[in-house]
This record gives C-alpha cells, structure tokens and sequence, in this order.
DNA sequence: AGAGTCTTCCAAAGCGCTTTGGTGCTTTCG
DNA sequence: CGAAAGCACCAAAGCGCTTTGGAAGACTCT
C-alpha cells in the first residue's frame, strides 16, 4: 500500500493525502481526519527510503562504533544504550552504528554526514582537542558530546558529569578524615573525564597543601585486573597510600582483591572511594565492605543525550550550550579515619 | 557530485556510468577504467537514499533492542557487539538498533522488514518455541538466530554453543571428583540456554543415579547481588551442595562472596565452576581462587553471526543450517574433590 | 457586480539511483 | 552474402515520497 494506491482510493491527490498526513494546514479537517482514518484502516505506512530521499531525514541517530581486534568495548556502553534505546523507542528513533577502524574514524563520519544515513550524531569518550568534535562541528550535523573535550576553540554542545566536582568531593573527605597518602587509581588519561578526575583529586589535596604523590597515580583500562595489579603496587610501596580513589567499580573489585591477598582491610588499612555508573548487575552496596561512591547513572545521561538529539533534530534546540550534572557522593562502610 | 554530473563530464549516460560501477559485464574495460577513475578522483559515492529507493539494499543489519526502564540490557551485548562490529566494518555494513517495548518487539521487527530498513536481522536470547523467529521466518527477511529455540515446527538458521553439553562435562567432572549434592545458579529459564544447561548438568547426573535436588536449582539475572543470594540460599540449606555450577562469571563474583562471608572455602567446602563468555574486564583466572569455567568467546559469535548475515544478504547462504560450537572446560583452583 | 482574499485541492517536478528495453554497429557463420 | 549473434552504449521509466506553483471555487468587501 503506497501514497499513489491510497490516494487513488481516496478519490485525492497524493500532494493532498501526503499534507493530511504529515498536519500540514492547507487541508480541510474534515478531509484530513478521512484520510488519517483510511491510512490506519489500510495500515499505510509512508516508505521511509522514498521519504528520505525527498526530504533527506533519516529517523536515525548515528554513532560511530570504534572497532578493532585490539579494540575493546566498554561495558559502560551498554548502559549508555539501555538510557539512549528508551528515549529513542518512544520517538520512533532508530540507532545506527557504524563500526570503524579506532584510529581511523574521520573517514566514517565524513562518510555517514556525507551519505545522510543518519539525522544527528553523538560523540563519546571525547579527549582533549578531539578531532572528531572539531570534524563534525565542521560538517554541520546536529549531534551531541557525551562528556567534554577541553581545549577546542569554539563551543559546542556536550552533556556531562562534575567528574572534578565529585572526585575533588572524594578526596577532600579522605583529607578531612585525616588521610595524607591519597592515590588514584584512573582511567585512560587520555581522555577528559579522567584529566577532570585527576584535577579534582590534586586540587583538593592542594587545599591542604598535599600533593599526589609521584607513584601514586595510575591510568589503565578499566579492568578488574588493572585495578589488582595497580592497587598491589601502590600498596607494596614503602609510603604506600591509607586511601584510594578509583575509577570504576570494576577495577575497584580488583583493588578490594589486592587489599585481601596483602593480608590487609578496608577500611582498617586503606579507605576506598569509587566512581558508580550505576550498573544493574554490580552494586557497590554489595561489595564484602560496602563501597563509597561518587554516583551518576550513565544510564540518565544515555537519555537526556537521546533528548537533545531529538531536539536539535527537530530545531528545538540550538546553540554550545554545555551541561553539567552533579555527581552524588555516597558514604557507605568503605571510608575511615587514616591510621595511626 | 552525483551520477548525473559525473556521468555528464564524462560524456557518457547515466546507465553506462551506473554499470560501470557496479561491475556489470556489459561495458568495455576500457571505459569502465575510466569511469571508475573519475569517480575516485571527484570522490563521487552514490547516494545510498537514492540506491535504496531503487534496489530496496540498505547495507544495514537489524536488530531489535528490548528496553524499557525496568529493563536491563545485557553486558554480554557489548562483547558480542565488538565481535559483530569488527566483521561488520570490514565489509562497510552498518548496525541499527531499533529501541522496542521489551513486551512486544513484533511491532517493530514487522515494521523494520515492512520498511525495508535493513537487509537482514539477527535474533539473541531466543526461548521456546520464540514468536520472533516465527515471525521473521514469515517475513521473508534474512536472519541468523544467536542461540536456538526450541519447539518450532521449522528449521531455521542459527549459531550456537553447545550449553549442554558444557554443563554436562562440567558437572561429569564434579560427580567424577566423588560431589554428590551439586546446584545450579542458573540464568533467566525461559532463555533456550538456560534450558539447554540444566538439562547437561541433570543429565550428567542421572548417568550416575543423582538427582539435582529440589532447591537446588535457581534460575535468576544474571547480577552479581543474584549469584550471591542464591548462593547464600544454597549453602545455609540443611544438604547444602558441595559444588556449584553457575551460569555466569557475574554472578560467580556474588559466590565468591556469599562463600566467603558464610566463613567457608572455596575448593575446600565447595568448588565451583562457572561460565566464561570471555569478557575483557572480568577474567576467571584472577578470582582470588581461580576459578574453573566453561568458556565460549561471545565476541567471536559475534563476528560469526555478522559473517553468516553478510553471506546471506549476498545469497552466499541459504537453507536452515544451525551450527553449534563446542565449549572448552578450563579446570582452575576453584574445583577440588568432595568435602568428607 | 467586480476585485481581492481565503480555503482547499491538484498536476507535475523533483530527489538520485537502477533497470528495462531498446539501437546502431561490428563479427561470425552457414 | 545475408542472417544471426554479440558488443557497447543510451533514453526513459520507474522506486514512493515531498514540495512547488498554480487553480478553482467560496467568501468578503466596496
């Protein structure tokens, strides 16, 4: 069933029956409720590649996938798109990803702007002065940057976390409760969150007049395992930490592993503070020693980044503006006062 | 640049241009040569919009993403993803994602094939006798199956592992080493392979005149809170099983846990044997005994089942043909023989 | 009554590609 | 040598939608 059979039956011009269709106002109300109501009995449904053709748009948001054997995907991820899926479902809006070479990933945007396959554009992981801000900016495609890229001159709009707020919120507790040892344990320090964490975790120490200690930071993919062996080298250092702020929760399992192969405990030996996405399937409540967090749901953001898309798609939005969310800092069983 | 102006500066008709490009035989070398070449050096790419309109190819593979806020997306999709992704790029084929009511995908796999949205389709998590293969048998539309239903008066495509046979050997080898009570922690049972394993794991039981006990068997989410209530369930039982079969590296964390705080040993009181889909940051050997497991990469799945989808969009493919990978046994520290 | 203004509809021209159904020319073959 | 076959190309007709540029009729106003 096509516009061409519909109107035909409808004893109406396709222009007609494709105005009724899509509200457009030069169209009687009377005439317009007929065809709206033959098009839900015929179960007509405008074909989306004519449409496109015609008018360009998509009902799709891209996101380019970085791949690579090499290449692993984060878990975080998924979370991001159980947020995303459903603010985008009840829009009709379908995700399209496009896998690309990790270090190749200029050619894919250029190449899905290019071909329109896709409405709007999110960028995430972003790093300082990133490229593909700045590319996709310039090719004039309506998207959004989950988190920041610092460093670009132009503005631009972005959703993200007060990942300097939260971790500086962490350590200044660990500094209140006496701690003068702090490490961190980070993320890859290529990308912004993890600078911002850093940032924050030095400028409240500094406020104290400490200073992280040089050993006494690490940046790794954000395994179970790296968490593990960094967490054993911090704490078989001769001025080993009383404290540590970690990125993740997965690697904090793998901290809480190491504290327990030392023969060591949280929080007698070592306070430990860690950042929550807030997974379904991992909860720092149950951790053995209930973990302090500084929390945001990665989930809400898949979400109100699915909004926004859809905002500037349908020009309601406009303009850099950049949000920042707070990050909540939960205390559970996981901090103490240093030891003496 | 499109095929109009390319095929004008060339002096040739559009059809001559068209065919050139798609490697049909009716054209000289020679201008084929030519015409390739122009296109490169005025980097002309068709408008795929306009190729879908005309041949109904999109280049995209479908999958139907179940959301909903009480709805958690699986951390195995990542995996798998990554896999799909890697084959994926490698043949310019894109993935779209269309978010559906966990309740009722049909609505939106009817739409997808109705659309022509995507060349073929792929279905995870399949349970009995599952309606959505039925439906897109019906539909006509490509599609490989990740898993098995069972109960379908049909065949149809699909890879798999052998989940039973997995958990056969796993719990073989805890009945060889003298276990008599053994339980399983066992996925969401309405899933085929959640079936599939309980069904290894009673077999390898009954050929040695044992019975998985009555509350012996939990049948949860896959969370790491899940495998640790279940496993806590288990073990404060009067016949609390000396040996654990579990359905996942997650919720094995929450065993190790729920072992641990009952004050209790991991082999000594009771060994235990998980499943790996093989995860980047989460690996069994590192469990602080580590553990034994049944391991089958998802990742590889992944790229497989794009493989299959890639041959059968091309009519590389055809027929019902279901293949089923064998899983390895990895024996670690986590088994030992039975308590006396 | 005639001019001007709405309202409501339509024919036809795209959008950029593929594919059908040729055409004119050269070769091959009985 | 004439017919058949093969080669290399083209014009034009879709694919199914949106949108431009009217046009016919109804209505208002002087």
């Amino acid at each position: 069933m096509n516009l061409k059979q519909l109107s035909h039956m409808l004893a109406l011009s396709q222009t007609t029956v494709s105005r009724a269709l899509n509200g457009y106002p030069e169209v009687n109300e009377e005439t317009r409720r007929r065809v709206i109501d033959a098009a839900k009995r015929h179960g007509y449904r405008p074909n989306p590649s004519a449409r496109r053709l015609a008018t360009g748009k998509t009902g799709m948001i891209g996101y380019v996938l970085p791949t690579g054997t090499a290449v692993d995907i984060d878990p975080h991820f998924v979370e991001f798109l159980s947020g995303l899926g459903d603010y985008a479902r009840s829009h009709e809006l379908d995700l399209v990803l496009s896998p690309a070479d990790a270090d190749d990933q200029e050619t894919t945007y250029r190449r899905i702007v290019a071909n329109r396959q896709v409405d709007a554009v999110y960028i995430s992981s972003p790093r300082p002065a990133d490229r593909r801000v700045a590319l996709v900016s310039t090719l004039g495609i309506p998207f959004i940057v989950h988190g920041r890229s610092d460093g670009l001159d132009f503005d631009y709009p972005f959703t993200d976390i007060d990942n300097e707020g939260a971790f500086h919120d962490a350590a200044r507790l660990l500094v209140q409760l006496g701690h003068r040892r702090l490490a961190l344990i980070n993320g890859d320090d290529r990308e912004t969150f993890a600078i911002h964490r850093e940032r924050g975790v030095r400028r409240a120490l500094a406020a104290s007049g400490l200073v992280l200690g040089e050993g006494h930071v690490c940046s790794l993919a954000m395994t179970e395992e790296n968490g593990y062996r960094a967490a054993r080298r911090l704490l078989e250092q001769s001025d080993a930490p009383t404290a540590i702020v970690c990125s993740s929760l997965i690697m904090a399992l793998g901290v809480v592993r190491a504290v327990r192969d030392l023969g060591r405990t949280i929080p007698g030996d070592l306070s430990l503070i860690a950042h929550d996405d807030v997974f379904p399937w991992l909860k720092p409540e149950n951790f053995s020693v209930p973990l302090s967090t500084t929390r945001s749901s990665i989930r809400l953001a898949g979400a109100r980044i699915a909004e926004r898309l859809a905002a500037r798609i349908s020009g309601l939005e406009e303009g850099a503006r950049g949000e920042v969310w707070p990050v909540d800092l939960v205390i559970r069983g996981s901090v103490a006062g240093a030891p003496v």
